[in-house]
DNA sequence: ATTATTTATTAGGAATGCCTAATTTTCTAT
DNA sequence: ATAGAAAATTAGGCATTCCTAATAAATAAT
């Protein structure tokens, strides 16, 4: 198991939160910042070994082992942001690239024993929920539908509530998928659609669009 | 800079302690658990790169920068094991080879926070030095001479306060180099000769050998 | 429906870092 | 001094994991 693989799964893993279907290639190889072919090379591998089923053209789902392993890497990356924050008072800035490397260190009773020392923590120092020993996700905490949100909230994106191909296409064309960064500039009072600027465009919700795309306050590992 | 890099410099560095010579290719073989073969391929990788002198057939030192990067290596696996002892309470035994891992993740300001954290401690769990920011080594505590040791004593040997080629040449032909362990079975009263227990084999060292020979009960990292 | 575009895959190659087997150099002992 | 043993090196390979360029499949647009 090289920290390579650990990177598949886990960048697998923080995909498949907002996505049902399979990951594409391409969405992977941008997370990773390798090459599409490369990419594919790797997930034969994966495949090979049992821990993603990868259909040629269609996409990669995590196996029940490959996902198993990758809660575990979110869950050891998630603890040593929550000590290098609470024990060495790194800001939320620092912590994740250097808990990117301490995540790589494999030994159950040393996370178990970080986890005891800093008092069994459920979020990290972003927000976002640490993985169970049996790997699962507490509800995600922090999220929130963007109609819920106010003027000058900035938040990021983090999926949508409806499978409504129009709609995911149309949050598509304007830049707003899942991880993004959204600045919540004004609530239209007569209709209560919300403008909002992504990467410097401004684009408007209407209040059904906005009630069903969720957004979180927190930032992803 | 690797991982096997680093295990390279870390080991070069720790048989330098006791070698003033350059190391020889099979003594690093031993100590990474490789072949001799392979050690060749990467020396001439280091020294390409400029972080040790090697000499064809001769042996080979660390470079004034391999060495300062050597420190920092064996400084981060002190600090935490320390950590390891102190925060985590884990045993002599089991903090090396959590400390084998967590070596290798480089950032100064991690490792500055953490000394911090542990009261900047000058030995690891094992009485060994841990290097300064400058590189440099505190005088090595916990060292002593055999002659200074009582029966049923287990310790490692360090090296030999002489540079006696018959002396050294001696100390080989038993098995008697660094980091072997001794057990000291008795001291003769009428002449202060140590017996002692080397690998199953029994050996006496006159007094003058004893005080020559320097050992410590701690084990190295 | 067929073309154009995007996405994904194969093909072929490079750098690491390890291996075994064969060879060369050095050391040791007579 | 020289034969034999020990140590070190070279030669030739293999597995990972990445790359670029070329091809194939799927999707979108006319």
């Amino acid at each position: 198991m090289s920290e390579s693989t650990d990177n598949y799964l886990k960048h697998l893993f923080a995909l498949s939160q907002h996505n049902q279907a399979g990951i594409s290639t391409s969405a992977l190889a941008q997370k990773l910042d390798t090459r599409a072919a490369s990419v594919t090379g790797m997930l034969k591998k994966l495949h090979r070994d049992g821990l993603v089923l990868h259909t040629r053209y269609k996409g990669t789902v995590l196996t029940a082992r490959g996902r198993r392993i990758a809660a575990a890497i979110v869950r050891r990356h998630r603890i040593w942001e929550c000590f290098l924050a609470d024990y060495l008072g790194f800001g939320w800035d620092k912590v994740h690239d250097m808990a990117e490397k301490l995540e790589h260190v494999q030994s159950e009773e040393l996370i178990d024993r970080l986890d005891q020392l800093l008092g069994f923590p459920t979020v990290d120092p972003h927000g976002d929920p640490i993985p169970g020993k049996d790997g699962k996700l507490p509800a995600a905490s922090g999220q929130l539908a963007l109609s819920e949100t106010r003027p000058g909230d900035r938040v990021i994106i983090r999926g949508a509530r409806s499978e409504s191909p129009d709609f995911l296409q149309h949050l598509s064309s304007i830049g707003a998928t899942p991880g993004v960064a959204l600045w919540v500039k004004q609530v239209l009072p007569f209709d209560r659609s919300v403008v909002v600027r992504i990467k410097n465009n401004l684009h408007t919700l209407s209040a059904v669009a906005a009630a069903a795309l969720v957004v979180s306050k927190n930032r992803m590992p």
